[in-house]
DNA sequence: TTAAAGCGGATATCGCCTATCCGTTTTTGC
DNA sequence: GCAAAAACGGATAGGCGATATCCGCTTTAA
């Protein structure tokens, strides 16, 4: 907690005392109906859960994708804490695995979605600054063995989506049900000891390449998009 | 291929020809176009994709449900036949993988959903008579220890969400990537033979216990209607 | 105490989707 | 060939939900 009080750039007026209460609330609000609903949820949903009128929430925020961007930004800088954290773990995949779990905690909790993480709107250069530390994770789990050698950052962020999508659905009916799916699907990225560790199984055909780094742009924006 | 020749139930009159090959093609359309944007997909879309007009597609199918219906009926069969040719392996862990990697094969191509799968709007019946398939198959493997013990049924049907909804959005982008994940994933399912096998690791706490079976079902449901 | 700032929510507007309707075209039985 | 029946296509009615605006009323602050 940086301490903010009216918040940052383009400091025009001080804004009045409850202005900035509701504010702070719309805000917190967004954040909460973002992860329960996904971006697609509508403005009317989130002025009602702050308690406040439609009209109030766009006078704070002209748009639409400002207020998305009010509401991910805050997240966005958790993000990065954990990120850096994670990279002073003594393993590698230990990190990987704190970073995801921890990660995904600030996603599920206050944004229904990885879209800063992955590079969506508002936050590009949030992407930019975050992926280098998941792909120096990977790059380092895949030296101590830990990580299976065709494991791509792409994959990690697919298995991001997918888990906050899963997210998403289950919310308010087992709230914590998307840590097990993150640690089992996680640990498919992990290498196996021996046996049959390459490609998959007899009879299928073998392991698809890794997404490119624009596939993987390209398809997780569609994907928290719409 | 049990040669329908106009279909089935209900035998009013033969269906005049052309009307038959267009009746086909509107299934066939429909397939794709839910394969390629989920449920959601408008009927436009569908008569457009089909080469024909909105109003042949309603004559045939009075109400959406009813063309949801018709479209996924088809794969329905599909997916059976393919659970009981899985269980047919030697291994029960390769029949596992084979379910997967041929009935997500079915649900990409052709439906966009593993709605039927677990049981959705038109076709609850056909989970009836899919999950004991899978339930076999993930006792099976867990006796001959290929998956961890604490693997449930509602684990498999999250991993089918999940990569179904994948491959919702990659669609046209990577047509194939889906069978990277689902085996990326799948294998986070299974036993590892001894090191740290069981909870998680370190700091973060352990894994929280499976989905009951009705939670499944609600959380299913709510991601593939919307 | 009063002007400026903020508030709420009814409402205009838009886009999308389901479903209908009807003038035109195709098929079929004779 | 020909007429009646069947099917076709696509404009369009009507509903729904989301974004964004507007304006009369309330709160704040100097």
């Amino acid at each position: 907690m940086t301490s903010h009080t009216s918040t940052e750039s383009s400091e025009s007026r001080p804004l009045r005392q409850d202005a900035e209460r509701n504010r702070e609330r719309i805000i917190r609000a967004a954040q909460a109906v973002f992860a329960a609903k996904g971006l697609r949820a509508g403005l009317n949903d989130i002025a009602h859960h702050a308690g406040v009128g439609v009209g109030t929430v766009y006078r704070r925020f002209p748009t639409k994708p400002d207020l998305v961007a009010a509401a991910l930004g805050e997240q966005a800088e958790q993000m990065l804490l954990v990120a850096e954290e994670a990279t002073r773990a003594a393993r590698a995949w230990d990190g990987l695995v704190l970073l995801l779990d921890r990660g995904m905690a600030v996603i599920a909790a206050d944004v229904g979605l990885g879209t800063d993480v992955v590079g969506a709107p508002s936050t590009e250069a949030t992407a930019a600054h975050f992926l280098p530390y998941v792909e120096r994770l990977v790059a380092g789990a895949q030296e101590e063995g830990s990580v299976r050698p065709d494991v791509t950052v792409e994959d990690v962020i697919v298995l991001i989506c997918a888990v906050s999508e899963f997210t998403r659905h289950c919310g308010d009916i087992r709230p914590d049900a998307w840590r097990r799916y993150l640690h089992l699907f996680a640990d498919g990225l992990r290498t196996r000891p021996d046996d049959e560790v390459p490609a998959i199984d007899a009879d299928v055909g073998p392991l698809p390449p890794a997404l490119s780094g624009p596939d993987a742009d390209a398809i997780a924006r569609r994907w928290i998009l719409g």
